[in-house]
DNA sequence: CCGCATCCTCATGGATACTG
DNA sequence: CAGTATCCATGAGGATGCGG
């Protein structure tokens, strides 16, 4: 809980809530799946276990989030709203995601989020990323970690490669297809 | 300038460099005008001269603001991007924004941001704001500080009955309207 | 192990005073 | 007017400990 800053106004209302440092990566996290404590400190390098703790004490007080009896946290619907804001910063945020930097980390939930960011809802069919060794999927609705049942096309590239084409700043040439080269650009691409 | 979070992430990206306390405010503050010095200090109370100095120069070395010769800010191209975030982030905040309680501090541009986020941009009318001793206007394309040559209405509240008005939580018959109540209810009532 | 709480150190923020 | 300098309070970051 940081200061508050005492205007009335919707934005330093909202940053009153998610304003202070690490919790908007928390939410991040919760947007793409419910997760424990683990698994959430395991995204966020370098946070303090202090701090964590007392941010996801503070979200779950202010209603954004909850815990579940076998300890997972999830997003409440009033935490599931910053979704739109997120996808917004994450778009903004892509004119300084370029190579990625060394030692700078990488999560493939990560991807998700910027793709459900990027990508429009209705999809012209289903295909499979792979990235550094992570399965994720694009379906005719949906963005998630996991494989699909039968893909249309099968896509193998790095994170920043994939980024680019969907943001439309590389080609589509630069990326490994298997399957339908098609419908992979028209998912991809668009 | 935040320690940055070392992630490959553009969400992560966006808060190394608008992630700091104030920040977002200042960026706030010029997404209605530009301003020098004085006048965002104005607006922020509670900021530390050197925090404010700090702030706008990080965000012109990161090419979000310019400054002029004048010594007034503004934004740049890329910092005008934060329109849409900040918008979402108004309109989720919304949700702490009940009555105004004693104390909190209010400026009638906040109102002009979030009437910004709220409003359909294709407005039925023209119509002025007087809310605090402040004129707002609202015409078809845009909303300012400021009146108008010729409103088709002229609305009279304080900032809360006006936005929960125009956020469908309070009833239009709430506000006190000289003039054309069929084009101020559109426009605030959509 | 997981889920924290505690302790300590140091960077940052806040308030005030002061200056070109 | 537009900041800088200073000092103190607070929060972040890292290591460790500890109960379930």
């Amino acid at each position: 809980m940081p200061k508050t800053y005492g205007q009335y106004c919707g934005l330093a209302k909202a940053l009153d809530h998610i304003g202070d440092r690490w919790t908007l990566l928390i939410v991040r996290e919760l947007l793409v799946a419910p997760r424990r404590y683990s698994g959430i400190r395991e995204a966020l390098p370098g946070i303090a276990t202090n701090l964590l703790a007392d941010r996801l004490r503070c979200l779950e007080g202010d209603g954004l989030i909850e815990r579940s009896t076998d300890g997972t946290y999830a997003l409440s619907d009033a935490g599931r709203g910053l979704e739109t804001p997120i996808h917004d910063l994450v778009l903004w945020g892509g004119r300084w995601m370029g190579e990625r930097a060394e030692g700078e980390t990488f999560r493939p939930q990560w991807l998700v989020v910027a793709l459900q960011a990027l990508l429009p809802r209705r999809r012209p069919g289903a295909i499979e990323l792979h990235v550094d060794g992570t399965v994720i999927h694009i379906d005719r609705t949906r963005v998630g970690v996991g494989p699909l049942d039968a893909p249309d096309a099968v896509v193998e590239a790095p994170a920043e490669r994939i980024l680019g084409v969907a943001a439309g700043r590389a080609p589509f040439s630069s990326l490994t297809v298997r399957g339908d080269r098609r419908i992979a650009a028209a998912v991809l691409g668009s």
